[in-house]
DNA sequence: CTGTTAGCGCTTTCAC
DNA sequence: GTGAAAGCGCTAACAG
């Protein structure tokens, strides 16, 4: 039925540990056979099973990548730059969405390293003792992708999330502001909650303006919720003149509710966000952001793990990529 | 270093088959040694291996997709349906982008036919003759996804693009219009283009309007591109009153165009699309479309697979996924 | 209910 | 430059 390295050893008259040879490339065969093996593999229609390989060589060239949902253009954007230079290396990725749930988290890690995958790449919620235990008992390399841990003991690829938070709202305070108000991600998503509102804090307090516990709403990362906290600041007695989000969606759920109010963004109230979505050009006004290299941190962190996997020295495992703010309309002078 | 099976067997005193047997959960295991086993297993923090399972047992529980592009959002959406469904049965998914382009479709699927992976699911551009080739070549099930074949003779799970397109032509005719434009995809792509194409014709046809060339323009579906065609469209010197775009991005494009024109939507001029992805309620005004149900194309992809993975009967080997029209604003009377 | 015994299809020393 | 043989870690009959 199936055809195997053995059916091809026999019929081109060599042993096994010839087809072998030739099927990965070994220079070890003198040209002639290397051809009669071919032409036998040609004729047979001979597939290689990757599985008896993994098994032989303990090495399966595919790597596992968690990731919170794939459904999300944001992390869309990473798993591409994942993909691209795995392909590249030949590898190929098993994808599993764990939604930044815990314990869905630890399980997926766990078959996952039961596929004997030769490296991990996680991207997810906060990274807790459990994963640490889990990654602990993993003997392939693992890389923290758009995430980081607060230990700092593994591998990881990131923006500085405080700092890009802080760079927006500085922007803001530039263009003259002193009522910013924030909407933000959950406090417990360590990157895209908590880091980005200390980067809002931390502007606010260089520039000497007060923190005001009511300008800021958290959100759920989608555009309704950006449209009702919008909602929320507008009913305010005093309403903010800009508005810093904690990502894209939000800020253009905030522009739409404000335009609904009869309101003009930047004219009335300006809006920025952090992460510059291909989505932020494709709204009126277009969103100004400060942008996150999305493609490139799941591309950066790909090669981190192939150079690992190969136990090759790297000078830095922990990189952060920069950020920059990329100026459209959505932010007016006061 | 690693432990296995037998490290297990010897530890709980046992044979491998029973340990086999209490790891795949068979019952016919007595309570107690069950038990014994468990605790071994626990204290050695044994993790079976997958690789030498689907070697020994023909299964590897992984299926493999081929999409064409990850980071877009309407195959983003269609590989979470896919990837949710596959969790439930118990399988992983191996994720390979092919950006419809034949020999890399090939390609890949080739790698993950060496992989052994249970069964393909398919989304690609045009199913070839080299396709079916290469499906005939794989001794699992195999499933198109958001495509099919023109042949009919693999099983598949889409919507009607034809009539899609035709329906939301209609909705336009129905409102009024008689003069319409199309922003179409490249018609080598039999569904997004080809097929949205005919039915815009048939749409036109029916309602004894007549086709005009000019009102066509073939995008390549992203923002930008829908850009373009509706500016073409407004230096035309009688203008359409209505357009239909393959795409909703697309259809996005134009109307920021229009806006960036002075003119309104739908006031002057009135958008439909299908797709009905996400964006669609992320703008103003929000846009008319034929929803696509892509997590469900996804879902029930999926669903087919794992049944034909385990030789089940299934009544339709075809599926279509109905579609329907969801009315937003920008659509208008004339 | 449990153990023995063959493989699954390949890689990898080690000889020659 | 090529072959023989021993596994890789597990499942799956088959016995008992």
């Amino acid at each position: 039925m199936t055809v195997t390295i053995y059916d091809v050893a026999r019929e081109a008259g060599v042993s096994m540990a010839t087809v072998s040879r030739v099927v990965n490339n070994n220079p070890n065969v003198k040209p002639q056979t290397r051809k009669k093996v071919f032409e036998a593999i040609e004729r047979l229609g001979y597939r290689p099973n990757a599985v008896a390989r993994g098994l032989a060589s303990k090495k399966t060239t595919t790597v596992g990548v968690v990731i919170p949902d794939i459904s999300n253009a944001i992390f869309a954007e990473v798993a591409r730059g994942i993909e691209d230079i795995a392909n590249m290396y030949h590898y190929n990725i098993i994808l599993c969405n764990a939604d930044k749930k815990k314990d869905k988290e630890i399980r997926v890690i766990n078959t996952l390293l039961e596929k004997q995958v030769d490296g991990l790449l996680f991207m997810g919620g906060a990274v807790t003792e459990e994963h640490l235990q889990a990654f602990k008992t993993a003997n392939v390399p693992i890389v923290l992708c758009a995430t980081t841990d607060e230990q700092g003991v593994i591998p990881s690829v990131d923006i500085d999330h405080e700092s890009a938070a802080f760079d927006a709202v500085q922007a803001l305070i530039k263009a003259g502001h002193t009522r910013i108000a924030m909407i933000c991600g959950t406090l417990q998503d360590p990157a895209n909650g908590y880091a980005r509102f200390q980067g809002y804090k931390r502007a606010l307090e260089v520039a000497g303006l007060p923190y005001d516990e009511s300008l800021v709403r958290i959100g759920n990362y989608r555009y309704e919720s950006g449209v009702d906290a919008m909602k929320y600041f507008l009913e305010l007695g005093e309403r903010p003149t800009a508005v810093f989000s904690a990502t894209d969606e939000m800020a253009i759920g905030a522009i739409h509710c404000i335009q609904d109010a009869g309101l003009k963004v930047p004219e009335n109230i300006s809006v920025i966000s952090v992460d510059n979505s291909r989505m932020a050009s494709m709204v009126r006004p277009q969103l100004t952001a400060v942008a996150q290299p999305m493609y490139d941190i799941g591309a950066v962190s790909m090669r981190l793990l192939t150079k690992l996997m190969k136990k090759e020295a790297v000078e830095n495992a922990r990189v952060i990529l920069p950020h920059e703010i990329v100026n459209r309309q959505s932010v007016g002078s006061l």
